[in-house]
Formats: structure tokens, sequence, C-alpha cells
DNA sequence: CGCTTGACTTAGACAAAGTCCATCGTAGGA
DNA sequence: TCCTACGATGGACTTTGTCTAAGTCAAGCG
């Protein structure tokens, strides 16, 4: 996680511990954690860090481009570290688990500019659903 | 939108004041209304119409596949009455504008098995999105 | 036709997720 | 080490949605 770290320092980012333990708590591959279990976990490292300032650090961190927010339901929205590998997401239906996978192709070149209606379009997101092996088997 | 309306008494719906009057508000192409929206047209035709039962009408047209739920952003879901013809959506980051598009191929074909964590696969949502002519030249 | 019944509606309390703001604290440069 | 602007805090507030207890009414039945 270094990695994050060091890219948000090398952008003039002011380090502090609060933004050390939001920055650690993302670490890792198919990590997709809502702000509530990310404060959630900082917690544990650094007691008296408050809901805002975890808020606030996501937002900042996602308006760096250093993570991303995926909205898969009407519940919170989730944080997803793994910003610099083009990815989509695959979700459970039942229990909510999120895989990162890459699908082959790419959907911006599906649009026709019939069906684009003017717009400028710059970014697709592609959600796939079904049922995760654990749920299955339950 | 009697088509709608023909669909639900065919049901075994009960027909009820409101439930005609959030039928009729949801009639439409590119409709793409909140809850809270639906709630104030109804409530010019129907002035005692509660928020309650706004949304119980629209959970049970979602339950009974009349109509979809789309959640573009972090705001409120979206009710798409064009539940019938498969389709993705097109959103404007700076308005929040949606239109209906199709796009050609099939991302669900483009999720290799390698990439499918074992998952049963069901479904997919494409989102798009990008800045509307409206916006663009504002 | 009017009765009955259970499905439907209502208002408002409640809950979850997120934002805002005034104030206090501190990282990092001089 | 001292200063100061940027960051953190926590609590109030907003938005979106759910739940519940009590009242109302659509529609089948006689």
């Amino acid at each position: 996680m270094s990695d994050l770290l060091e890219r948000l320092r090398g952008r003039g980012w002011r380090m502090t511990a609060q933004r050390r333990v939001v920055a650690e708590v993302l670490d890792g591959d198919h990590v997709h954690l809502t702000a509530d279990e990310v404060h959630a976990r900082a917690v544990t490292r650094l007691p008296e860090i408050s809901r805002a300032t975890v808020y606030n650090t996501l937002g900042e961190m996602v308006t760096l481009g250093e993570v991303i927010e995926v909205t898969t339901d009407r519940r919170a929205k989730r944080y997803d570290p793994n910003a610099h590998r083009p990815h989509h997401h695959l979700v459970c239906d039942r229990c909510g688990a999120i895989r990162d996978v890459r699908p082959t192709g790419d959907p911006l070149s599906d649009l026709p500019a019939g069906e684009r209606f003017g717009f400028m379009v710059s970014d697709v997101e592609v959600t796939y659903r079904g049922v995760c092996p654990e749920c299955a088997s339950a």
C-alpha cells in the first residue's frame, strides 16, 4: 500500500496519521469497503478518528483518481483502491460479495453514434450480477 | 400507459386510485424518475397520496417485473417503465440526465469463464457516462 | 345493492448514509 | 521553535428509504 501513500505524498498531500490509516485500510485486491467499514477498521488503529475525516479522505482520494467509487446497490457506496488497472465488477445478488473482473472487448465501442444522443461519452461501467459459489451451495 | 395498467390488472392487482396515478406518472420513453419525483407528480393529481404508498407501489411494480430500478449514483434510485425492451443507460455526469441506449454486442459473452470466480452470472448492467449536449454547450 | 373482509393507504416515527460547519489541533516550512 | 494554513473533530442536519398501527375501501358474496 505504500504505493498509494507514495503517490499521495507526491501530489503534495499533507501526511497525517488519519490519512495514513485510511490508506492502509484500503490496501489489497478485491477490496470494496463502505465508508463505514473503513471507519470501523481505522478506529482499531486510531481510536479517535472521526467519521467526517474518513468521508473527507475517501472523497479526496477519489478526486485524485487514486481510488474508485463503486455503487452496486441502493446501500452505501464502496471504495476500490484498484484504480490503476481498468476493470469492472461482478456482484453476488444474495450476499453482496464483489469481485474485480476484466471482460474482453471494449463496451465503449459497442455504443453506435446513433445511440449517443449527442453526448460526449467518456466512460463506461459494467456490473455483472449473479450468485457466488458460497451462496449457491448454501 | 393503459398497457402497464392492463398488465397489472391481469396479475390480480387490486386497482386503486393511487396505483393508477403512479402508473400514469411513469408512462413514456426515457422516463427515469426518482420516488420523490413520482410522488410530487402524483400529488398534483391526487393530493392526499402518501410517500409510503408511492414507495410501496413502485416496489411492487419492480417485483412484478413491470418497472426497472436504476441506480446511477449515490442519490435516489430511479424507476424506468421500459422493462420489456432490454436496454442500458447513458448518464450525463453534470446534470444527471439519463437516456435509454441499446449497444450492439452482448457484454455477458465478454466475461470469460476464468473471470467468473465460480459465480452463476445471470445479468449485466452497462452504464455509459459522459456529458450531454445541453451541458456541453453551457 | 349493501355487507364483509382483507388488502391497501396513511402519517409520522425511525433508520442509514452522507454533508456541513464552527472550532480546535497539528504538519511542515521559515 | 514558532506560525499558520490545512486538516480533524463531532454534532447537527439532510436526504432517501423503511416500518408500523390504525383507518379506509375495492370487490366478491349473498
